[in-house]
DNA sequence: TAATATATTTGTAATCATTACAAAGTTAAA
DNA sequence: TTTAACTTTGTAATGATTACAAATATATTA
């Protein structure tokens, strides 16, 4: 379910959603940068480009695209929230050392609860915390 | 592994944390009312008991409790950090329409990845958002 | 007990990512 | 070309959390 550029274009023209030029860089960072960046690292991989770039727009941007359930927030406490556009259901995990945040493959769809039996899940998140293999090499 | 009173007072002496009057009624606080308060209802609850209680001190004594492994922050995005004394393995779903925090059985050991076969995991956390039973029944 | 050192609490101020807002600029429609 | 709708931008506001230092309480030592 990992879309191509294409297919994102399409949805964003289904729902309606206009892409300035603004808009479009952002998205294009997004997925040409699938490090799970920042609004501070969107600002800086694009100010060069667009030198009256505002952050305010970076974060109008991302709420836009949220909403159209084409990307998703990374909201690890302590730090900047990230952004993804991988919607593939998967995991995050959170270096405590670099503080890079990787993607694992797990299915979130398969963790059931009968405690939830009634309930309606909209959004399903995995936040792992912990140490990396890189740094725990590097030790 | 949900501890009595009593055995949270003696992993604390274990580890040599002492328990002034403020620190034993926040605590106190949590176990009596587990229903993952915020900073800002620990506060109001205690505050008429202890009128000089300043949030400061809530904020330090749980950093102290969360240190000690006794006690799990919740930070769902949007709203304030919720605090946990349950410490059995459980997943988190907040309701969008309530704000209300409900646990969920689920083993979080259980999620295993490939992708994190050699990074040293220190915390797992589920997150799930949607509609409780209770506001979906009231529709 | 008194004197001293250590720990804790408190209130205020600072922090910082994010949001609110309104003016300026842009694009589309009539 | 005029008007309306949308978008961007910069600045100011927000709000939870943290930093900090003075005040208070507790423990230790002589």
């Amino acid at each position: 379910m990992l879309l191509t550029y294409d297919q994102i274009l399409e949805q964003l023209k289904e729902k309606g959603i206009n892409l300035s030029y603004q808009r479009l860089k952002v998205l294009d960072f997004l997925y040409k940068n699938q490090i799970h960046p920042t609004v501070e690292q969107i600002y800086l991989g694009l100010v060069k480009q667009i030198p009256t770039l505002s952050k305010t727009t970076i974060y109008n941007t991302l709420k836009i695209l949220i909403n159209a359930g084409l990307v998703r927030e990374i909201p690890f406490k302590g730090r900047e929230s990230c952004y993804d556009i991988n919607l593939d259901p998967h995991g995050h995990f959170c270096c405590d050392s670099c503080n890079q945040i990787y993607d694992f493959q797990i299915d979130v769809n398969l963790i059931k609860s009968k405690d939830l039996e009634d309930f309606k899940i909209r959004d399903r998140d995995v936040y792992f915390k912990g140490v990396c293999s890189r740094c725990l090499s590097k030790i």
